[in-house]
Parts: structure tokens; C-alpha cells; sequence
DNA sequence: GTCTTTTAATATCGAGCGTTATGAAATTTT
DNA sequence: AAAATTTCATAACGCTCGATATTAAAAGAC
């Protein structure tokens, strides 16, 4: 019972996550996300609680909108092409949208006051648990023999994020999607092999 | 003539960049800076002007004092020992101070409001400053034979900056010394070379 | 020793922050 | 139709932000 919301929820949450993409947790201010949602501040408030809700609430919706590619891309039959695939895939994302380059990941909270640290852990570890997948699909490489005995699977995914972050950096500071998908095949240059 | 300033200016901005270091530009309050420096609000005005020339400052210290490996490492003879020596100096300083973990140039600024704008395109271009100038000796060892003629050297140079980015942010996770250093070893294993 | 100049400390400024009362409009239930 | 319930938009809340006006203290100039 009782009157209908006239705004759609997820519609809303597409325009708040453009404006988390683009100006981090603490950046973007409720002024900037009622204009981008179209939505009363109390209407955002009723739907997600605060801000940082609404922020996690986004942070979800990017993980599955936006990095899909990533659970996919460990689908794939080599370690080389599971690392290359994400990669290329993050470049394009952090090319795609000229209003908001880069990765929510790394731009919704690096650092910032005291207030923002629960969103900073929680994207620590998403991060995180995004390494640890990458790295168990990794092991299971190296036992099928797609990686060498010798390689470090800590170390591998973990250099694989690392230039996924340094990237999302580059792409904010303006990089072009040509340079970036060059530095991709640059760091996929070593990737160990059993041969 | 007239009254002696009673703090050190030198000493002020050292515990304003520790500040900044830790909490990024935006995140950094005037309470933050009072408290670390030991120096209420209207002497950190009159010595620095306002917030932005302040860490300005800061950076500009950050750059002669922490960051001094840089240019150092430039004087090194092989492109390798220059790429090496930064991102194994990066990562000494990444982790060296446990209350501020990872690089200024990157947790200063790399989203946020509007507001920042000039202190993020500051720290862009001093990011790219820095690129520039490796690229530059890049290409200085492509001609002396140091680095084949097929080598991209503005490619190279963006690579090297992605993994300096890519660990200050892991840094910032709390990646240990070891972690990052071992990155830093596959980072390098695909260097190329003239033999 | 007085005057002038600069710094120091307290208190405060207007603006914007995240958040929330409040009352009108809308829709279901009775 | 009337009551009950939910959403909507306006307005305002307390608080903190960056930035200053103000007044007292300190130090060189004459």
C-alpha cells in the first residue's frame, strides 16, 4: 500500500556510480548526486540508506556491470590469455567513458580523512579478492602444466593488478587507449611459459 | 624588523607532506595540518599562503627529498639499471613509513571534487615530467646501442610509470617490501636488450 | 623607551557537507 | 468516499570545511 516510486532504483544507481567513477566517495557530494540522478536527496535516503551504502550499493553494480570480464576471463584455457584478456578488457573499460576514465576501484577511495575508511577497506578488498581469484586460477595453471613449476603465482597476480591499477592511474591522468593497450602487450611480454 | 617566526617553515611543511601523504590533498584538513605541524591555522596562511600552495610546497619537497632517486638513477648506465633502480627505490619508499604508505603523487590527488582540479592536473603533469624525462633516456639508449631500434621507448618508459602507480596503490593496501620487490623482479624479466 | 612592524593565538566567518523534519501529493486499503 | 500509508519536495539541521578579523605579544628601528 501506500504511494509508488515514481524513480527507478537501478537507473539511479547508474547515474550515482558515474559520478562515484568520476570523482571518488568523498568528491562526490549528494548536490552532485541528486543532479545526476534525478532524485531528492530523501529519495536517495529512503532507497539506500547513506552514502556509503550508496557507494557500496554502486561498488556492487560495477563488479557486475562493468568488471564481468574478469570471473569470464579466468574461464579461459591459458593462464596467458586469462592474463591478456583482463588486461585488454580493463584498458578498454577505463578508455570506454570519456566522462569517467579509470576504474572505480582504484578512484572511488586511494586515500582520503578518517571518514572514508571503511570504503577504503572495502575496496582494498575487493581488490583483493579479485587478486586471490586470479592467482588460484593461476596455481591451476601451473598444475595442468600451463605454467612453469618455477613460477611464483602470488607474484604473478600481483603484478597482473599491479598494472591493472597503474593503468586506471594513467587512463584518469588522460592516457589514450592506443598507448595503454601498447603497455599491455609490453608487460604480457614476459609471461612465463612451458615450452 | 618585527617579530621572529617561532616555528621552522621547513619543519612545518615536512609534517604537512606526512599529512598529505597519508590523506591525499582533499582528505587532509586544516585540523590535520595544525595538529602535525604544531602550527595553528593563521601561521600556516601567513607562511604558505592557502591550502593548495601549501601542498604544492609540499610536493615540490616531496619531489627534492624523496624522490631524489629519480633523476639519480637516470645518471645509470643501461636503460636496465635506470628502470631497475627507480621501481626498486619506489618500492624502498613505498614501504618505508608505515604511518604513510605508498607515493604522494598518487594518493594526492586522483579523483575528487571539483575543487581539486588544479591539484590533480599538477600532479598529472608532474607525473608526466617524470615519464617524459625516462622516455628521453630511453631514447638516449636506444642511440648508444643500449636498447634495440625496435624498442618503444615512450612505451617502455609508460610501462615502468604504470608499475611505480600500480605498487604505490598496492602499497597503500599494505603490500609488504618483499611482495613488491618480487613484482618488481618480473616487472623487469622482459626488458629488452641488444646481445 | 617609545614606535612600528611582524607574528601568535583565539574566536569566528560564510559556505558546503551529510543527514533529516515536515507537510503536501499520491496510491492502496477499508 | 475516507482512512492509512508511502513517496515527494522544500527547508532546515548540526557540523566541519577553508579562510580571516581581531587582539595580544614579541622584536627591531629610532
Amino acid at each position: 500500500m501506500g504511494r509508488h516510486r515514481e524513480f527507478d532504483v537501478n537507473h539511479a544507481l547508474d547515474a550515482a556510480l558515474a559520478v562515484f567513477w568520476r570523482k571518488g566517495y568523498e568528491g562526490a557530494s549528494y548536490t552532485d548526486l541528486t543532479q545526476a540522478t534525478g532524485v531528492e536527496r530523501p529519495g536517495l535516503y529512503s532507497a539506500f540508506g547513506n552514502k556509503e551504502m550508496l557507494f557500496l550499493r554502486a561498488l556492487e553494480r560495477y563488479y557486475d556491470h562493468h568488471l564481468s570480464f574478469f570471473p569470464a576471463a579466468l574461464e579461459l584455457p591459458t593462464s596467458r590469455q586469462v592474463a591478456l584478456h583482463i588486461l585488454r578488457s580493463a584498458v578498454e573499460l577505463n578508455t570506454r567513458y570519456p566522462e569517467h576514465t579509470g576504474c572505480l576501484g582504484i578512484h572511488g577511495a586511494i586515500a582520503g580523512s578518517d571518514d572514508v575508511e571503511p570504503i577504503r577497506q572495502a575496496l582494498i578488498g575487493a581488490r583483493a579478492a579479485g587478486e586471490s581469484s586470479l592467482r588460484e586460477r593461476f596455481e591451476r595453471a601451473q598444475r595442468e602444466g600451463d605454467l612453469p613449476a618455477t613460477a611464483n603465482c602470488s607474484v604473478l597476480a600481483a603484478y597482473v593488478c599491479a598494472m591493472l591499477h597503474g593503468m586506471a592511474v594513467q587512463a584518469k591522468a588522460g592516457f589514450d587507449r592506443e598507448m595503454l593497450e601498447m603497455v599491455v602487450d609490453q608487460a604480457m611480454s614476459n609471461w612465463p611459459a612451458n615450452q
